[in-house]
DNA sequence: TACACGTGGGT
DNA sequence: TACCCAAGTGT
């Protein structure tokens, strides 16, 4: 099967072109800076499913707070949250700490570097494995990201719809013959460099590319046409009630969201689905009455915050209200804060923007 | 296997 | 506007 793809293809020339456009070529990242096995492992997490521009800040301080593998296993959750908070898919830092953790535990603090130990621990699964035994221990491994199917796809003229999770084998297949021995770091950095520089999704620039002579979409002039990707399906909509609720010290309720599902572990303002076109505010003091046993003056709706996620979007409608007593809510996961204090928590945006709103109006 | 799991930017 | 996308993994 894989050599089927390789017969007639010049690997050497391939991975030559490749590894050199990229030491050429290659943008300036701060991960790029050091081949720290932690450091890399830090910037693969971030960069899942998230676009390098929006992870450089995020992984400049997350650094600055959580130095070493050590700092971060001993961190509080609610710190590593914090650290994350907006950059989506919060699993990611939590299955992160758990990892750093066992390496701590299990390997003295030192990154394993086979895939069979790496692959065990939480977060890393077969791309982020790959990537890090090949730029932090030169191991020439296959690194699968979406950028190298697309590439590959063109390049070998392979239709077959990569939304499969099964599809990622063939590219791995092809991959184990094709990386280059020499330089492994180099020729998976480049392959996703070249995805996100030059074979883009859209207007792929075949005129720049090193590899153009190897590609045999181009040759065919079907580039465009590849990779082969079927749509996901639609995002569900949930109406949402959610307030803010003072006592008479001005401080605010919040509460922290379940330990796992949907932005695990995050706070919140509380909340309720809203079914049906029942009267809101008095659903919430309904709520407020039985959840949290406090009797709350529910005011007017301040503010609409719609909340698109990648599978459902939230229509919340908040609302503002006060009460007069300070009950004492003695519990780890309910909270009066002041607006001062209110920075320290991580809140998915959609609760960042009622902050902003309702909080910090004088920003 | 298919779906849950975030967010912001591009077209 | 409404998609689609971006260095995926867990269940």
């Amino acid at each position: 099967m894989t050599q089927e793809y390789l017969r007639d293809f010049n690997v050497t020339g391939f991975q030559e072109s490749l590894v050199d456009w990229f030491l050429e070529n290659q943008r300036e990242l701060p991960w790029r800076e050091s081949k720290d096995p932690y450091r890399v492992w830090v910037s693969e997490i971030m960069l899942q499913q998230t676009r390098v521009d929006t992870v450089i800040p995020y992984y400049q301080a997350f650094m600055r707070e959580f130095p070493t593998l050590e700092a971060l296993a001993e961190a509080e959750e609610d710190r590593i949250l914090k650290a994350w908070e907006g950059l989506g898919y919060y699993s990611r830092v939590r299955n992160l700490q758990t990892a750093v953790r066992e390496v701590v535990e299990k390997y003295e603090g030192t990154v394993p570097d086979t895939r069979k130990e790496i692959s065990s621990l939480k977060g890393v699964g077969p791309y982020t494995a790959g990537a890090i035994l090949s730029i932090a221990y030169g191991k020439p491994e296959p690194a699968v990201d979406g950028n190298v199917m697309r590439v590959l796809s063109r390049v070998f003229l392979i239709d077959e719809d990569i939304a499969k999770p099964a599809t990622r084998k063939i590219f791995e297949g092809i991959l184990y013959d094709l990386v280059s021995k020499k330089d492994p770091s180099s020729f998976n950095q480049g392959l996703m460099e070249l995805g996100a520089l030059i074979c883009t999704p859209t207007s792929p620039g075949c005129l720049l590319c090193p590899v153009r002579e190897y590609c045999r979409a181009n040759e065919k002039g079907v580039q465009a046409e590849l990779p082969i990707k079927t749509k996901k399906k639609k995002q569900t909509v949930k109406q949402m009630a959610a307030i803010v609720l003072r006592n008479e010290y001005g401080e605010v309720l919040i509460e922290k969201r379940p330990e796992t599902g949907l932005l695990a572990r995050l706070w919140q303002f509380p909340n309720i689905e809203i079914t049906n076109e029942n009267d809101q505010s008095q659903l919430l003091t309904k709520f407020l009455s039985e959840q949290f046993k406090v009797v709350a003056e529910v005011g007017p709706d301040i503010q609409h915050v719609e909340h698109v996620f990648s599978h459902l979007v939230w229509n919340i409608t908040v609302f503002e209200g006060h009460i007069k007593e300070r009950p004492n809510l003695e519990s780890e996961t309910r909270k009066w804060v002041s607006q001062s204090e209110i920075e320290r928590y991580a809140f998915p945006v959609s609760h960042q923007k009622i902050i902003q709103q309702s909080l910090m109006t004088r920003v």
